[in-house]
DNA sequence: TAGTAATAAAACAATATGTTCGATAAAATT
DNA sequence: AATTTTATCGAACATATTGTTTTATTACTA
């Protein structure tokens, strides 16, 4: 954690990991690629269909559609690996990340606003999704830098506070 | 505009300018640095005590506590140069420009939240300065992205609509 | 145990970054 | 007008990073 993230290249992660350049490659086909690859394994399953009980949360009985929920749910995720989100938010990577968040978040956003969950009067339909999108990456990024002080339902709470 | 904006190099800046390698770093340390010396044109006086009168536009009547007016200037800059700004933000040096950008407003928004322009109970005041900032930041980015449609004066508006 | 898959180490090519130096042209100073 | 200072250029250079390839070795698995 000393080093500046901004420059930690490629040979740093094999140091770092204890795997050689070659086998690196064999996996993944560049540095953004290996990151894309932690973004699925965070968020694959936070939007599918159904979402199972977990050990340390149950979401289970909560709908798609329940945006609470499901704000909730991500923000538990960033909580149980807050070390790993600090990092790359404090890094040059940090915009290849939110780019694949707000992909993910972006459809169900669109439908919360059209479902009038969040709207406003007399602001274009597409910037609210948008900005409601960046607004809770924002939050998510504050909060993991600031060391995740508050519980993820607070979070949810300040969105709501913030934006509703 | 035709390249894609997020590999362009040194050279690439080099080769449009038609200025030598060895002329650029006479004067720039690196990329970044370049971006620098951009947003320092662009915003340098935004935020100053005396705003003196445009051409295009006159704010010279406006207090710097003003919000409205701070907001709307800003918004005025980016409609001028609304191709260099779509270039920027379409681009990898985003982060870089958008840092700039979040280091000049936050002194201000951190101001207007304690002077309750901006403010709702409940919410840590730290976490609300930068929220705010990180919308509007937002804002102006999918202004820019979309074409600028709307105008400076319409999207002071919405940011009102969302976030006041 | 024999065969397959994963990893390692090292050498390699390609690209990008940043520096240095001597020559040339433009601008400013006297 | 002559001189000095400044800005630019082009080219060569060192260095760092990326990504590929090859061969050897380890570890798993049928």
């Amino acid at each position: 954690m000393s080093k500046n993230y901004s420059k930690i290249n490629v040979q740093d992660i094999l140091d770092e990991a204890k795997v050689s350049r070659s086998t690196f490659y064999a996996h993944f086909q560049n540095k953004n690629d290996l990151l894309h690859s932690v973004s699925e394994d965070l968020f694959s399953h936070v939007l599918s269909a159904k979402l199972h009980k977990e050990a340390e949360h149950d979401f289970s009985h909560s709908s798609a559609m329940d945006y609470r929920s499901v704000l909730e749910h991500i923000a538990w995720h960033f909580y149980e690996e807050k070390e790993l989100m600090k990092a790359i938010f404090s890094s040059e990577v940090e915009s290849v990340f939110s780019d694949d968040l707000r992909e993910m978040l972006l459809p169900s956003f669109s439908a919360w606003v059209a479902q009038k969950a969040f709207f406003k009067q007399g602001v274009p339909t597409k910037m609210q999704s948008c900005l409601f999108v960046e607004g809770y990456i924002a939050m998510l990024k504050h909060w993991t830098l600031m060391g995740c002080i508050s519980s993820p339902s607070e979070i949810v709470s300040f969105f709501e506070k913030l934006y509703c």
